[in-house]
DNA sequence: ACTTTTGAATATTGTACGATATTCTAATCA
DNA sequence: TGATTAGAATATCGTACAATATTCAAAAGT
């Protein structure tokens, strides 16, 4: 015996799915699948980006600071292909913010120029330090007095890998 | 009239295709489809980590200082749910490597302890400074001597909202 | 009149499949 | 004999489709 019938509005509503929107297949390299199946279960890592800037009015915790949002990878890294990173070790670079032990974020595809901070291989090992450039010489500068600018010689081997575009730092 | 015929080793090679290996067809919601699109033409944001350790032997500037593969999201984000950003202003916390104009990082599930960095909201205003909890009072230092520290008291309102992880500074 | 049952209606989802792309070799041609 | 070509073989790719999940409301039951 029939129950139900024809009628308006009945089916499954939009938006009740596992994402609560419509979604598209498409393929995944396998690599990447695990990449991708952590990015949308965590729904992106586009997260808020708040300020400290004084707002006017009368300001709420939650809303008033908002500036956008902000995807790290895309944030710091401008050409992937180009890009690596580089675990500093030492303090020659302190006044300029680097401490041993933090990450930094370089690009091979920025022209190193003078005044620029830089990785470079000192004979294979490797060092960060600014570039000084001047009409006769050029040398790698630390940021602290406690260390010595190195002079590009031609006898030891001085390999600039790429500029420094940004420092991780664990507080 | 029929020419080639049952051959073997006939037929398209394997890994010809745009990612040069298998790929399987998942759902993505259309609100991440361009993270995913983007994610996967740059192959991914696990980058290079290299170190500046010294290394034995004689090493060439390709390979030695290699530390292995980094993704900056994983890296950085270990709650995606429970983590945000600020943009820090001022210089009361130079002296923990907090320049006006970094990015923080920012954990809402660390608990605030003793000794943390942490954002705070005083009377609608964020702040950052570092929380020191005696067995009376609870202060906000700021870690620049120019500045004064901030108690809590009953009329002003503080809020905490999270404790920062990470500085990430332009160079 | 209220509750329960049942099939209709529709969104969602994984994957099978047709269409396409690519490469190889035997047959044909010069 | 070497160059050319047509068809065979197989990987790849986008998407259509079957199966599933979910909700709604009319009909039946109490």
């Amino acid at each position: 015996m029939p129950r139900g019938g024809a009628r308006l509005g009945a089916g499954r509503p939009k938006g009740q799915g596992k994402y609560r929107e419509p979604t598209k297949p498409i393929r995944i390299p396998e690599s990447l699948l695990g990449e991708v199946i952590e990015l949308i279960s965590t729904e992106g890592y586009s997260l808020p980006l708040y300020s400290c800037a004084v707002q006017a009015g009368f300001p709420s915790p939650a809303d008033d600071h908002i500036e956008g949002k902000l995807d790290l990878n895309k944030y710091l890294i401008k050409h992937p292909t180009a890009t690596f990173f580089v675990r500093a070790a030492g303090d020659s670079m302190v006044n300029a913010g680097i401490h041993s032990g933090d990450i930094l974020v370089v690009d091979r595809s920025i022209e190193a120029k003078h005044g620029k901070i830089v990785i470079a291989a000192v004979d294979g090992q490797l060092t960060v330090k600014r570039l000084h450039k001047s009409k006769k010489d050029t040398y790698l500068m630390p940021e602290n007095n406690d260390f010595e600018p190195i002079k590009f010689e031609e006898d030891n081997e001085v390999i600039i890998w790429g500029v420094v575009t940004n420092v991780l730092h664990q507080v």
